[in-house]
DNA sequence: CGGGCATTTGATCTAATTCAAAGCGAGTGG
DNA sequence: CCACTCGCTTTGAATTAGATCAAATGCCCG
């Protein structure tokens, strides 16, 4: 389609990621449109932040590659991870509310992100309605997600959530074309028990469960699962004679 | 501005409620294009179901008034309670991602909604630009709320919780112009539980703490605030010497 | 090669669950 | 109008999953 594919190319239509991302499923006409979107992109350094709880809020990030968390402190300090995200994924929904952001997003690994100034993004879509139509299932997606997180953490036992969490990252990644038995997690093991309301040492010993029962090798954060079946039935509960 | 006012008004121009919803902040001549959004009302009974996990979806709904549950059920059965809504609030908005909801919504006293087709307010978002960024605000609005619930989940112990779960309800009723100080629970202790992630002897036990406590009253589901700095404090975890 | 973080594993400890029973209140039918 | 039920709530005692405390090991990176 696009004349001559350039290797930055700074435009949604050049760019590889648009049928993961917000342009997904846009004819090229709107594509072209939508090129507008993109005020350009930001690498961020593994360890950085993205954007902090507080700062005032501008611009939603598509993740191009790397692997970010998000963030959330109660007011007394303490701190909690509500999210993980990576390529093709959104950052920044949590801004649009109070106009300025309420979690923080660090990277985990050297990332890029294409910056998308909000208010572009709302007169865009007033013009193109498939691009407004993924703006609001972008953000009820999220809200189906979270749904689930609390269903994780209100209902699931340390195991049950941890089995989850892996099935869950491995879906992504086979969603986005990579390999479906292995991943290397990005996250320590305390980040991912941050996430799942569980300490570390729980999370290492539900690793440990997982390996001696045959269900996943651990090689530090390489992961490998033997038996996909049984951390399905793991996090269905199905685990138990009951 | 409305020529006459009818006492059941079809309309969000002549709706009294119409700056704690949708319609938030439109200007007069805004408001006359926002009338086709309503293609009317519903009453649910308590008890009844305003929609179910699966059944496709349409439109969003706006509290009139009545209090709402939604529930999200796991693959195995378990089911939890993850929202309450009140007056001004919006449900469905779980379905858009989708086209089909992925929750129950449960009226837990008599109640009445405003049925809003969502094809309709893709299409008046386009043209009046504060009904759009009201539309992402609700939805952002949602997802920051969702932090907040893992935040609890993950991190906070059990009377922790309850208190944070007051203090949330109280400052909802008070933005809405009720009682800062009681308010009548429409919820079971065992919702409550399912929403805050314990039993509801857990629950029960936090409330007669608070009792013994001086920090409110209790009769039934009558709930007084006598000490709303102490719930602050514990929903904070200032309550410990540490 | 050494230092520092991340992880694993073991041994207690505890908050919350589970099991059990009794109390309370609102609504119904006699 | 009262008695009776049924669902909700409270309270107690025992149990347990996960937290906490502690120590050893491993690994990456300068």
């Amino acid at each position: 389609m696009a004349s001559l594919p350039t290797i930055h190319a700074q435009s949604c239509s050049s760019c590889n990621l648009r049928e993961l991302c917000l342009p997904v499923g846009l004819t090229p006409e709107d594509l072209d449109k939508v090129d507008q979107l993109l005020s350009g992109r930001r690498r961020i350094k593994r360890g950085d932040t993205l954007f902090r709880a507080g700062e005032s809020f501008a611009n939603l990030y598509a993740v191009r590659f790397g692997f970010f968390k998000t963030t959330t402190a109660a007011p007394d300090g303490r701190e909690q991870v509500t999210g993980f995200q990576m390529v093709g994924e959104i950052l920044g929904l949590d801004g649009i509310v109070h106009n300025h952001h309420t979690c923080d997003a660090i990277a985990l690994e050297d990332a890029e992100v294409c910056v998308l100034p909000f208010d572009r993004i709302e007169e865009i879509s007033r013009e193109v309605s498939q691009l407004q139509t993924n703006v609001h299932r972008i953000m009820s997606r999220e809200i189906v997600r979270d749904q689930g997180v609390m269903m994780m953490l209100g209902n699931m036992r340390a195991e049950e959530r941890l089995a989850a969490f892996i099935l869950n990252l491995i879906q992504r990644l086979r969603d986005r074309g990579f390999s479906s038995k292995e991943m290397q997690l990005r996250m320590t093991r305390e980040e991912i028990g941050s996430y799942l309301g569980m300490k570390l040492e729980t999370v290492s010993r539900a690793f440990s469960r997982f390996v001696a029962d045959g269900i996943i090798t651990v090689k530090q954060r390489h992961i490998s699962i033997l038996n996909e079946d049984a951390l399905r039935r793991l996090a269905m509960s199905q685990n138990e004679s009951v």
